[in-house]
RNA sequence: GGGCCUGUAGCUUAGUCAGGUAGAGCGCCGGGCUUUUAACCCGGUGGCCGUGGGUUCGAAUCCCAUCAGGCCCGCCA
């Protein structure tokens, strides 16, 4: 069974009919697709409860009232005075990372680009920006009982964690008078008022029933469990790890009076050869990005199809063709067979696969064989690079039997211009890209019997001057084989060595009708 | 130091939670499409399931140990 479907079956009994699914990601620069897992992840368990009949919720949970803890390499010096702010009060970077005036927050400059991004892979959240959970006293009664039993709570975090909290450690972080929550200091607290001295030495107090202050991230974490009803939340696993704030916010959310939900910590996501993810360290690839090169139900199944404990590879090179035809094929040809004639091993495969293509798209419900394109990634990056008008590669795909219309489908037509973008990008992997030489290169000859050079003469002398199209291409090619008395094989190998620089090619005709008359007798010898 | 995850065919992996004769895709090899689209179709090759013990009638699957790789624990998902 697939894991959302799991999962799904699992909160029913635990949980009963109506459930909440929520992620939670903090706004602190470009987002990645890394952050793409911890949507999809949540997503996919909400879609899963609403297939099984439940009433569920998704949430997103924006962390618009976390600090900036530093300034980070995309930001120019003047961000150093912000350090300490919750994220919605400080202002958006300019694209030079100098401070904006006027205009939109800090949060919703990075939020903005990924909800888009959200959009196109299918994603409705109900959004919810943290600090307006604040602002509208929601959170208040979480902070009194935090403070309420303070004790007992600093005592989770010292156990469960390990780590020590220093003496004036208190469950709740005010922002002092110049807005930052750094160097606060609590001095005591008078239901709902906080009150506190900052590093100017000035002293003020803080309504727990509106946006001045916050709790500490544990807190906060497990205080929200019970603001929205979470019933379901996956990690990612920083927060998995053992003593890490999975561990504490369990205890926390009942001490604040709540169930908390299962755990649940899901692997990350990493750049092939480069370790994890980082927007600090630039290697990071932003969902946008991605889906410029990935079609988003493709995107999707790369979540869908991996067990969340499995780390994932994202590579937009050579990969990308295994990953998309894969889904193509799988899309084709759905995993049939009835259960009798099945074993377990086998009906359990064919059950999450199904589940993985079901919820890879982008419109919860769809079928599946709407997003079916018909050819190969590999295919149509052949066609896409040697033709380049997109209704020569539709004609090519109609005559080679790949698509049954002249007009392609949205999913063909969406494949294409993604197609083109990933082409004409540095990700498209060397050994797909068809290189068209400029001259016969000493490799090429040295691959070049007598009979393959005479072929080639030949070739050039009576291709001069033809009507340029590909039948009569076709035909002069094979005039000029028949005329040099050599294999049809290795006539063609020719071309493609004088051509291509390699063995192998793409259908001749069609790749020197793209090259030109001119520029093909400038080529051959 | 504490902990988590992974290790199955050349490659990517399913199957591990609920033990019952190892599945798939890619690659590769061969053939077909009667002179090639890197397309498409058919067939085939290939695995003592990291290692060593244990439990069991039976272990890839459960338990213990061990090796290797990756990662987390300073709120980067």
């Amino acid at each position: 069974m697939h894991w959302a479907d799991f999962t799904a079956q699992r909160l029913k009994l635990e949980c009963g009919e109506n459930l909440v699914a929520a992620s939670g990601i903090t706004p602190s620069g470009e987002f990645h697709i890394g952050h793409l897992r911890e949507i999809l992840s949540a997503e996919m368990i909400h879609r899963a409860c609403l297939d099984a009949g439940l009433n569920s919720r998704y949430i997103f949970i924006v962390d618009s009232m976390d600090p900036l803890r530093k300034v980070y390499p995309f930001l120019s010096k003047e961000y150093e005075q912000y350090i300490g702010y919750p994220l919605a009060n400080i202002p958006a970077p300019n694209p030079d990372g100098t401070p904006s005036q006027g205009g939109v927050s800090y949060a919703e400059h990075f939020l903005e680009p990924f909800l888009e991004a959200l959009r196109q892979i299918g994603v409705s959240p109900e959004i919810v920006m943290n600090h307006q959970t604040y602002e509208n006293g929601e959170f208040a009664g979480k902070i009194n009982a935090a403070i309420e039993n303070s004790n007992e709570i600093r005592g989770i975090i010292e156990e469960i964690s390990g780590r020590e909290l220093p003496d004036e450690w208190f469950p709740f972080k005010p922002l002092g008078s110049d807005g930052s929550m750094d160097g606060v200091t609590v001095t005591e607290y008078e239901k709902p008022y906080v009150h506190w001295t900052d590093r100017h030495g000035k002293s003020g107090s803080a309504d727990i029933r509106k946006a001045e202050g916050k709790l500490p991230w544990r807190i906060d974490w497990a205080a929200r469990w019970g603001i929205h009803g979470i019933t379901c939340e996956p990690a990612g696993k920083d927060h998995g790890a053992s003593g890490g704030s999975f561990d504490t916010g369990l205890p926390i959310c009942r001490i604040l009076g709540d169930k908390p939900p299962a755990k649940m910590v899901y692997e990350w996501i990493q750049l092939k050869g480069s370790g994890p993810m980082s927007s600090s360290t630039g290697n990071t690839i932003g969902p946008i990005e991605a889906l410029s090169l990935v079609p988003p139900e493709i995107l999707r199944y790369l979540i869908a199809g991996s067990k969340m404990n499995k780390h994932i590879d994202f590579n937009t090179g050579p990969a990308l063709f295994q990953m998309a035809d894969e889904y193509e094929r799988l899309v084709a040809n759905p995993p049939t067979g009835s259960d009798d004639e099945l074993n377990k091993r086998q009906r359990v495969a064919r059950d999450t696969q199904v589940a993985a293509l079901r919820l890879s798209q982008v419109s919860h419900g769809a079928d599946p064989s709407d997003s079916l394109a018909g050819v190969s990634f590999r295919h149509l990056a052949m066609l896409a690079q040697i033709k380049s008008s997109d209704d020569d590669i539709w004609a090519s795909l109609f005559e080679s039997g790949h698509i049954f219309e002249p007009n392609p489908s949205n999913a063909l037509k969406d494949r294409l211009s993604r197609m083109r973008y990933w082409i004409n990008s540095v990700h498209f992997p060397d050994d797909a890209r068809i290189v068209i030489q400029s001259k016969l290169t000493e490799d090429a000859r040295s691959n070049l019997d007598e009979g393959q050079m005479n072929f080639i003469a030949n070739l050039k002398q009576s291709i001069s001057g033809i009507s340029w199209n590909e039948k009569q291409i076709s035909k002069t090619i094979m005039d000029s084989i028949n005329a040099s008395n050599i294999p049809a094989r290795e006539a063609y190998a020719a071309i493609y060595w004088a051509v291509l620089g390699q063995r192998f090619g793409p259908r001749a005709s069609s790749l020197l009708v793209e090259i030109g008359s001119e520029k093909l007798e400038q080529l051959l010898p």
